[in-house]
DNA sequence: AATACCGGTAACCTGTAGGTTACTACAAAT
DNA sequence: ATTTGTAGTAACCTACAGGTTACCGGTATT
C-alpha cells in the first residue's frame, strides 16, 4: 500500500485508466489538486514505474501520461477496493464518520 | 482507503483474521508497534466498526479483539492487495525502491 | 513587444500520523 | 507488603505528506 497509497495516487491512476492524459487535463479532472502536488505525484508514479510520461515535441508543449504494464496490473486491485467502498458495510462506516 | 489505510490497520486486521486475539498477543505478533499506537489503532478500528472488543471479567484482566462483519468483508480486499504485492510487477518496484 | 498557452518549479508553511518513554489501575499470588 | 500479569494512558516530540502562492521558460499568435 505504500506503493499506490496516499491521498492522490489511486485517484490519478483511476483517472488515467486506459487513456493517455495531458497534465492540464488531469488538473482539470481533479480541480482540488494543485500544480505542484500533481507534478510531484506524477513524478513519483513514474519513478515507481506505474505510469509512463511521453513528451511530444510540439508547441505549445504537450506531455501525456498513461499507465505502464505495472500500473495496468494494479487496476483490478483498485477496482476491488472501490467496490468494497461502495458496499453496504463500508457505507455504514462512512455515514457514521460524517456524523 | 482512508478507512483501512495507514501504517498498521491492514496489518492488525490481517493478524486478527478469523481468530480472537488479546492485546498482549497482538503486541507480540507485531513487536515493532508500541503500546500506545496499538491501543490507538484498536480504538479506531473499533470505532470504525471493523473489529469488536470483548472484555472478560477475569483476573488478570483479559480483552479479546476479533473482526466484525464489516471487518470480515474487508479481508478479500486485503488479500487482493497482498497478492498484488507478491506479483512480479510489484516486486520489481520494491527492489527498485530499495536500491 | 506583449500576451497567452502549457507544463511545470521555488520557497515556504502546517497538521497530524506515528513514535518514545514512563507511568497507572486492578486483582492475585508470594 | 511487594511483586507479577495484563491492558492500557499521559505527556511529549518530530518528520513529512500535502498544501499555498507566486514565478519560470519555451513557442506561437496578435
Amino acid at each position: 500500500m505504500s506503493i499506490f497509497g496516499g491521498k492522490w495516487k489511486p485517484i490519478i491512476l483511476n483517472c488515467i485508466g486506459e487513456s493517455s492524459l495531458r497534465f492540464g487535463k488531469l488538473n482539470q479532472l481533479m480541480p482540488a489538486i494543485s500544480n505542484k502536488v500533481l507534478s510531484n505525484e506524477l513524478k513519483e508514479l513514474e519513478t515507481l514505474g506505474l505510469i509512463e510520461r511521453k513528451e511530444f515535441k510540439e508547441s505549445p508543449q504537450r506531455v501525456e501520461y498513461s499507465l505502464s504494464d505495472s500500473g495496468k496490473s494494479l487496476m483490478p486491485v483498485l477496482h476491488e477496493i472501490a467496490s468494497w467502498g461502495n458496499s453496504n458495510q463500508a457505507k455504514k462506516i462512512v455515514t457514521e464518520m460524517v456524523k
